[in-house]
DNA sequence: GTGGTCTAGACCACC
DNA sequence: GTGGTCTAGACCACA
């Protein structure tokens, strides 16, 4: 899980994007305890104020609650982070279409590429 | 083209990569002339300063060449657009499969969901 | 260090120059810390946004690293910066020559003016 | 007689620059006629505005004079010219010098870097 | 009117 | 306090 983050983007928004991620993913269970933020900011080479900032969002989202001692956990409300999923989803696809269709690419060409490239398409034929 | 930036990361990397797009588009032709920095400050709303770093960085890449006192052109390296279209499109690609798949979404599912919202896959066969 | 700059040319040009020359003559040591964008400003009496062009450029030429929020070092590339000396004593000297030459003067005259003044041509001979 | 002139400084400057040399170097005559402006303008490459500003500074500084109807001359005053020539020497000489200082070089390493050059320095030995 | 530079002053992310 | 970005407004050389 090495990451180089963009440096012209916040690290916490990226820290956020990450863990969104992996919640929606299932690797970050619901329920489930999030690694402390020393662990993070160890984990991820940043500042642990940078991490506190990101977790601290994530909460007002609602998607990780703390427990008083015992550190932080995402949300146990599994239809949440089935929609959090979705989102995430829904946006890659609206940016990557937009972006290709402004670069003047036409649907045969986007399965085509996509085809090419990792074999979407002919998945189970 | 009424635009609104991303506040999270600088504008004038929002305009170079508009700018970028639309020579790749060819919306701006090769050899073609370029707004100039003031026209293209209104068109988006933003200082003629942020513009001007924009067009300059662009010079830098070779995408833009400036005569002296007679505006901007894009480049006439039809080559280097064909590139630089191929180098758009294969980010676009790598950064959208890549977080897809981080989503834990399978190349089945991919492929559905862009068949859904604008059929491809299923193109004119 | 008390400067005057040529009000005909751009003066993050020359303090491009200035901090190149320091950097060759090693009073700027490879790895060792740059002044920040505020003291070079009130340094050599100039806007810190002037100063910050001039170090992002020279940054660009790999002379400089940033470290996010240390400051800005010297490259430690030991190598890069002998080339850079051999290379800014290389354009002094042509420069000299050609004016010189352009001025009708010859090698022997440019000799005599130079131990003139400086006494170089006997200097513990 | 091509030449690129440096986008950094104003075109006139350069221009005027290179017509004391040419005076300085006795290529433009005590007395002789100074090509037109229109001659100058194609012969150099640039706007005819440009060599008009440029002629009238040197006027101003009494190197060129205007007849009527006759065009431009190089004055006549022999000693103006010698003192130009001799100031030119002197602001390249003390440039030169004071660059090289700057980047570190002694008198003997100029000496050894001028003689590898140009030969300057074992001229009649 | 074009690109280019500079100043002044503000705000932000990060440490 | 550090680098980085942005705005607002001014001035200059050039065609």
């Amino acid at each position: 899980m090495r990451i180089e983050f963009d440096p012209n983007t916040p690290i916490y928004l990226q820290l956020m994007q990450l863990i969104r991620q992996a919640a929606a993913a299932g690797q970050l269970l619901p329920g489930g305890k999030v690694p402390s933020v020393r662990e993070l900011a160890v984990e991820y080479a940043v500042n642990p104020n940078t991490v506190q900032k990101a977790l601290a969002e994530l909460e007002r989202e609602g998607l990780l609650v703390t427990e008083r001692t015992a550190g932080r956990r995402i949300t146990d409300d599994v239809e949440k982070i089935n929609q959090l999923r979705a989102e995430l989803a829904r946006q890659q696809i609206d940016h990557f279409a937009g972006q290709m269709l402004a670069l003047g690419f036409e649907r045969k060409q986007l399965l085509e590429l996509l085809t090419e490239k990792w074999g979407i398409g002919n998945g189970h034929h």
